[in-house]
RNA sequence: GCGGGUGUGGCGGAAUGGUAUACGCAACGGACUUAAAAUCCGUGGAGCGAGAGCUUAUGAGGGUUCAACUCCCUCCACCCGCACCA
């Protein structure tokens, strides 16, 4: 027996055995099936800490666990390597992002390695480097020529001190992040990717996406946000009648038309604008409006706001009736028309707004059972069902049949027409920043908008440029800009935005299948053996954004002739957080964990100098709180499989874990049991002769090894690793009862499907202990258990009994015993008699197998 | 504001509508030890009871059912996303 598990020793020689032996290392194999394991790739940010590891165990899972089941696992990982954090840290630490990403990268590769994950590192790929974003310019050009990429006018955050555009984020309260400037809204010619082509097909795939969570699936569906409405136009009432303008406006429910109270357009409408032109506080309103930031939630939670231009339009349906036209701040220019009108009585906001400003609140339809001389409205809008009422001629019909007779009417008097509207908007692609890729288009004053040659890509960044000037870097650049039109030869200038970073990331899946391709993004025979990716794993926090430019990139690609499918990930899941105390000092800082100790009245304090420490919330890893654990120290003290164990144990894995120093000293404390356990199996030499009793206990320890195995397959398939975790300790506690036995056949197979199951989640001391169990061949070569149905099955079950709900008592029976015998064998249990009480049962439900209650 | 989710012992959590609290952490009692750590054995929702046992409990409140953590309705708290963070 050996006395100690040497765990830094032993996770560092498997390590280094799984390299030398390029275990994990795949080509494509007709001769097997295949299994593409992914888990998002992540963002060079500095350190990885234990915050990193939990997505990354569960992929590794996956990926030795359908290893074992014999299918040609593809697992690779790199590096999501263009963004902002890289530019940020070239301004603060004047470090130059090529050189602060390729630090980041070396340091957690090695952070990575350390963890003994089942990755094929020869396919690690990084998407600052020119060698992966030359074959992205390349797609955009084909986007360019199949009308999948244009041009148009959109609204950026401008913070007019720095001279630059912020994101979403760098807006705080309205203001510039570093500038503390108000931020205005600006409009630039950008780029666009037209998603909204597919709007309707990316909606009918997420059917087909059945490995999906259904939460994400919803998500998707909101966003695509699909709405069936009418769009018709508004007579302007003007002085200058006979010049005839129009208004616009579109709504899902034209059958409130009769309820409306006013007319509401949006800040940035063209017809706004024009008011402006000869109205100093049009101008100033607008201008109001357009300090917020750009971001929904900014909009939708800033305090609704209207101006009433003093223009009218005519009601489409009553003769002389006339509706204010107001610029609201809540009106989106980007959906619809950015023109509605308000029905107050039927839409929450719209009465907010009615109330606001004084406008009449008509209620036009009404509940089936209310009568509608007294239905009112107060302050809250009706938008259940009912019947139309207040409505001229769509009185008393349904809300269904009233809209389709406006639709009817409005297209017979050419004022409008049924339409389908999505929330989805295109993509906008552009980015006025310097670590991205490229857009590899030249603007030529003659030409216009000219694509860059094939043969001239890759577009580089240039290296040589200064982070202190305000604005974006290339634009300031002296001379990158500068080239020629590609065409009529003539001076011209690059287009000096790139892409948003999400470029990168919507087609990387592809690029690990076939990461050396020099010629093209990747080879279509073994894109079509490798993807669609089988697993993909990674945090909830991307379910709208990235997995859905990814699907549509996809479709994108197949249009452009690169692939044959539309679907990228044919399974998600969305891995829940690893969370931490946080720590302040009396100063109000945040502390590092190892900054802090318990002092001797158990009160928290600082090692440094002893102060008092306040604990703050349990909150995400981030290197903002401090709140971090880095993977060395665990490394050092605990090994990777403690971590692993830890990060995989009690919490499911969609949800949030904690990581505490109790739940790590655990984790490690299970390690060595297991080690004990393994190691002091010493068969004895002699044959065994075994009393009735202990052939009984023989049995009942086989029942549950194949329990085991049983269970922990469905675990891994069900994605319950916490329950995988607690089957292990079932076997493992079962084994150590059963050493007493000394029965050395059982023990062994005991044994080693133990450590055969534990081999996905704690694969170092598995394998060390599959070469204790006498095992030449590697474990991660070794096919994954089977269970024996004969030994799965049982003769006899527990059965309860209840009384009226209550349990009362448990009986044994023999299992599909006879309902009649098992309901006679119930009654006659002294325990129900008892609670029966001398009365008799009005109805017997037998559950077979489960349970049995009595009614009375 | 809109969309999506989560809520069960002291703690993390388990439970095809069918014995709520599996498994683990912490705690307590015991063994070993001069002692401690480690390890091993045992106890354990709460309340009442000497005990057999009874009552009660899955964020709050209602409902459906022989039976609800699970299904339905209302509410509360927290988390994620909202298009230039990744």
């Amino acid at each position: 027996m050996q006395d100690r598990y040497n765990v830094k020793e032993t996770e560092a020689r498997w390590q280094k055995i799984w390299e030398e032996r390029c275990a994990f290392k795949v080509t494509e194999d007709k001769s097997k099936p295949k299994f593409y394991a992914l888990a998002m790739f992540p963002y060079p940010s500095g350190k990885l800490h234990v915050g990193h590891m939990r997505n990354y165990t569960m992929t590794d899972i996956v990926a030795r666990y359908k290893r074992a089941q014999g299918y040609n696992v593809l697992n690779p990982m790199g590096w999501d390597a263009f963004g902002l954090p890289a530019e940020n840290a070239a301004i603060e630490n004047k470090t130059h992002p090529t050189k602060w990403t390729h630090t980041n990268i070396e340091t957690m590769k090695k952070d990575l390695k350390i963890m003994g994950l089942a990755i094929d590192w020869s396919r690690e790929i990084t998407t600052c480097a020119p060698e992966y974003y030359k074959h992205e310019q390349k797609f955009f050009l084909d986007f360019l020529k199949e009308g999948l990429a244009y041009q148009k006018e959109s609204v950026v955050n401008w913070d007019p001190v720095e001279n630059t555009v912020l994101a979403n984020e760098q807006v705080v309260d309205g203001r510039g992040w570093r500038s503390g400037a108000m931020i205005e809204h600006k409009k630039l010619t950008q780029w666009f990717l037209k998603i909204t082509d597919f709007a309707d097909d990316l909606l009918d795939g997420l059917n087909q996406l059945d490995g999906w969570p259904e939460k994400v699936r919803l998500m998707q569906e909101n966003w695509i946000g699909k709405s069936k409405g009418v769009k018709f136009k508004f007579d302007i009432v003007s002085d200058s009648d006979d010049d005839g303008r129009e208004l616009e406006v579109f709504t899902t429910r034209p059958d409130t038309i009769f309820g409306a109270s006013f007319v509401a357009i949006s800040p940035n409408h063209p017809l706004a604008a024009k008011l402006a032109t000869d109205r100093k506080d049009i101008t100033e309103f607008i201008a109001e409006c357009n300090r917020s930031g750009t971001s929904a939630a900014m909009l939708e939670t800033a305090e609704k706001k209207g101006f009433d231009t003093e223009l009218e339009v005519r009601h489409p349906f009553v003769k002389d009736a006339t509706l204010r036209v107001f610029i609201a701040n809540f009106v989106l220019m980007d959906y619809g028309t950015g023109a509605i009108f308000g029905c107050p009585a039927h839409d929450q906001r719209d009465l907010d707004f009615a109330r606001k400003y004084n406008l009449p609140v008509l209620p036009v339809v009404i509940p089936e059972d209310k009568d509608p001389e007294s239905f009112s409205i107060g302050t809250e809008a009706y938008t259940g069902g009912g019947r139309l009422c207040n409505s001229d001629f769509l009185n008393d019909l349904s809300i269904e049949e009233a809209k389709a007779e406006i639709i009817k009417r409005l297209e017979k008097a050419e004022k409008g027409e049924g339409s389908t509207l999505y929330r989805l908007r295109d993509w906008g692609v552009s980015r006025q920043r310097y670590w991205g890729c490229p857009i590899p288009v030249v603007h030529c004053p003659k030409c216009g908008v000219v694509p860059v040659a094939e043969k001239d890509l890759p577009v580089t960044l240039p290296e040589d440029v200064d982070f202190n000037e305000s604005g974006n870097p290339i634009a300031n650049h002296p001379t990158w800009k500068k080239t020629e039109c590609p065409t009529c030869k003539n001076p011209a200038e690059r287009e000096t935005d790139t892409f948003d970073t999400f470029f990168e990331s919507s087609w990387y899946q592809f690029r690990y299948t076939d990461p050396q391709n020099t010629v093209r993004g990747f080879d279509k025979d073994k894109v079509s053996y490798w993807a669609p990716v089988d697993q993909y794993i990674g945090g909830i926090e991307h379910a709208v954004m990235h997995l859905l430019y990814a699907r549509f990139f996809t479709r994108a690609l197949k249009k452009c002739g690169y692939l044959d499918f539309d679907e990228p990930f044919k399974a998600l899941f969305t891995q829940g957080m690893v969370v931490h105390e946080t720590y302040k000092d009396n100063q109000g800082k945040w502390l590092y964990p190892e900054e802090v100790e318990h002092g001797s009245d158990g009160q928290l304090i600082k090692k440094s100098d002893s102060s008092p420490v306040t604990s703050g919330r349990i909150e995400k890893m981030s290197k903002s709180r401090k709140n971090v654990i880095g993977l060395e120290g665990v490394s050092e003290n605990y090994g990777m499989d403690a971590a692993r164990l830890l990060v995989l144990s009690d919490s499911p894995p969609d949800r949030d874990v904690e990581w505490t120093e109790g739940g790590i000293e655990g984790a490690w404390k299970y390690i060595n049991r297991l080690w004990r356990l393994v190691t002091s199996f010493a068969p004895a030499k002699n044959t065994q002769i075994f009393t009735e009793r202990g052939k009984f206990r023989a049995e009942k320890m086989r029942h549950k090894i194949h329990c085991s195995i049983h269970d922990i397959t469905q675990d891994f398939d069900r994605f319950h690793f916490n329950k995988a975790v607690a089957h292990l300790h079932g076997i493992s506690n079962a084994l150590e009862n059963f050493k007493a036995e000394k029965n050395d056949a059982v023990m062994k197979e005991g044994l080693e499907t133990l450590v055969m199951l534990m081999a996905p989640i704690i694969p170092h001391i598995a394998e060390e202990l599959w070469r204790k169990l006498g095992h030449e061949e590697l474990l991660v070569n070794t096919p994954w258990p089977k269970a024996n149905s004969t030994l799965l099955a049982v003769d006899t079950v527990t059965v309860a009994i209840q009384v009226n709900g209550k349990l009362r008592a448990t009986i044994t029976l023999p299992k599909d015993v006879d309902k009649a015998l098992a309901e006679k064998t119930a009654l006659n249990e002294p325990k129900i008699q008892k609670a029966l009480d001398g009365k008799s049962p009005r109805k017997v439900i037998v559950v077979p197998n489960r349970i049995i209650n009595v009614v009375v």
